[in-house]
DNA sequence: GCATAGACTTATGCATACAAAATGCGCTTA
DNA sequence: TAAGCGCATTTTGTATGCATAAGTCTATGC
């Protein structure tokens, strides 16, 4: 047999913090909305110790914020955030791209190919959702090829604090092509081993995903208001 | 008045993150040592909850590790570890640099001259002690004039993660002398605000305290092995 | 003599209980 | 009528208790 079955031991606080984590980033809690301890037990089947331990660690993560006697309200961020965040996420984006190009195997580079494929067959159909899944698969495959576990954990987090604005970007036909463009360009340096190129080609990549986040949030077409219903469904 | 003071409410899960991570950087809670929750219960005198909270949070933030059903010990790094740390600290000191080039008001400069000098003294009395510590507060008031809290969060996290190797680099007189160097070409690229320039050499410096982190790993001159007294003092 | 099984001890994981702070609401009063 | 005050309720912060898993030690069998 090949390995031992991994043992599923994983703990309570750890299951709900994956749990609420989840719910912060695909918006069941929405950004403003406070985190009632009762109500999230009664949600989660759990006691307040193990959810308390969890929401504590998302703090520590910058999904909620911690008033203290208070509670905690998943976060809301403003324009200042979101410029913040990009601009971390572009250089981590690059760092991984130009570790990546040095680092890549034949296999991992085959399979992001395939993924690229898959993409453009998204691309061609018009399907965002597809696109949008398939393309945090590449990033997260260039990722994993810089072999570099704490940068893997650090980019995980602020994707996450990024995800949690839920926009959708690349509904501009011209934007969304260039986007594809510029995954052609980061193809092509992967290939090409080129660590510089690929470099500069995920930072550009990010700061103009980070311009058209901008964009919708002036035009208010991403939620981070006071939310009318500040409670979650 | 000028301001209101502010109220000092901070919780007690709070105080005990603040004082367990100084431990666990200064080497009062050594690498390996298992972190007894009622032994330092007693330390702290506070009781079980706030602490597992507090040890949770230094969990992810990479000062411990969470063993199921068995405790916390305090993170041991190995060699990958620390090549694994100072790649993704280069890229973060890069990027506070690139940015503080850019943003660096005037005063910011001044101080970080004033500093300079002052670790310069510490250079010229062969005072190593205050040389890292000045060194550390130069290295914060560039990541500072960056002006990007996230930049500034992760960064302090990846440096804890470092510091808690307490090396002393710098024993070897040609490369403190060079590191020295080093920190002069930053000022000069401050006044030039020259973004990529500035980039350059702060990987550069960086990489080279990685090289000198692992020399003295490899000497054994970096207490990281199993431990003849595995608790703390 | 060594390995192993089983009882016993200890420490951790989770739940609950208690204390203190904040919130809400009705009443009073200017 | 609106602002302020005080009590009741809710919610958070901390402590403690209970169940279970890990660790330890001894005794027994091969």
């Amino acid at each position: 047999m090949a390995d031992v079955l991994e043992i599923e031991r994983r703990t309570l606080h750890d299951e709900v913090v994956s749990r609420l984590r989840a719910m912060l980033v695909d918006g069941r809690i929405a950004p403003g909305a406070k985190l009632n301890e009762r109500e999230l037990c009664e949600r989660l089947r759990v006691s307040r110790t193990p959810l308390r331990e969890a929401i504590k660690l998302l703090a520590a993560e910058g999904l909620v914020d911690l008033l203290p006697n208070r509670g905690a309200v998943a976060v809301r961020l403003d324009e200042n955030d979101v410029v913040h965040i990009f601009e971390v996420l572009a250089d981590l984006e690059g760092m991984s791209g130009e570790l990546a190009a040095r680092r890549i195997s034949d296999a991992e580079l085959g399979e992001i190919k395939a993924l690229h494929y898959d993409m453009l067959a998204c691309f061609a159909r018009r399907d965002l959702s597809g696109y949008y899944r398939i393309n945090a698969l590449i990033h997260a495959a260039i990722n994993n090829a810089a072999r570099n576990p704490l940068l893997t954990k650090i980019y995980r987090e602020c994707n996450a604090r990024a995800q949690s604005l839920r926009f959708r970007t690349n509904q501009n036909e011209a934007k969304w092509a260039l986007a594809v463009k510029e995954h052609e360009q980061m193809i092509l340096a992967l290939e090409a081993h080129d660590a510089a190129r690929l470099r500069a080609i995920m930072v550009e990549h990010l700061l103009r995903k980070r311009d058209t986040v901008l964009e919708l949030m002036r035009a208010g077409e991403i939620q981070t208001h006071p939310m009318a219903a500040p409670s979650f469904a």
